[in-house]
DNA sequence: CAAATATGCAACCTTTTAGTTGCATATCCG
DNA sequence: CGGATATGCAACTAAAAGGTTGCATATTTG
């Protein structure tokens, strides 16, 4: 999970995943048009969302095409981000609580 | 958006969220006894996450009093993570199709 | 007021990361 | 086969990130 957070963490491997959730499959070399960046700079980026299972690389001949995996971000949702959203109410509560009490005390 | 995925990058501050979801509005001594790391380290993961506004910080006296802000992680969310889960399916019939291209031709 | 408490700020070091350049390898096509 | 295409791998550089130490500042308390 620590490498799906870290995948995302990089705006070019957003982009790379948003261009892939826009035409899912694309070669490496497709994917290099829409990234002004050398390909082996795009390569690493393509290794770590690989790695961290966001990308599942499908070679066909001398051509390697890139799909999109859903898994890991619905995980990331599920037991992550679910968990925060679900005390959202709370937490801004909490901080009106904490607004309130510092009015309270005008020192 | 892209402090707050850059915020989310690090294991830290992930469990100073965590922790804050567990006590809400704990103060900076309070968060530093949770994580083994000098107080100005903490301090700087908080820099960041106040930075991204996953963090609202308010001042009693001489402590500083750290609340959670749900708003962030709620528009990554939907503008994000929402957006991908829905093409969840797509994502993997294409995948799916993809490796079925591959079965076929066995070069 | 003085001591203790809670925090901030800056300099510094080490490791990681993003990106490049250069060259090697594999596959397709005429 | 030989050239063009698609990709991989390694070394290197520059910048950023994570973390520490040391000292300054503000607030509470006896």
């Amino acid at each position: 999970m620590d490498a799906v957070f870290k995948a995302l963490a990089d705006p070019s491997r957003r982009a790379l995943l948003d261009q892939l959730h826009l035409q899912n499959g694309q070669t490496l070399n497709q994917l290099c048009r829409h990234l002004r960046m050398t390909r082996q700079g795009i390569t690493k980026h393509l290794g770590l969302l690989i790695k961290a299972d966001l990308i599942v690389p499908l070679w066909r001949g001398r051509e390697k095409l890139h799909y999109l995996n859903p898994a890991p971000l619905k995980q990331v949702s599920e037991r992550w981000i679910d968990k925060h959203k679900a005390a959202c109410l709370r937490a801004l509560a909490d901080l009106t609580k904490g607004l309130d009490a510092l009015k309270a005390e005008p020192n």
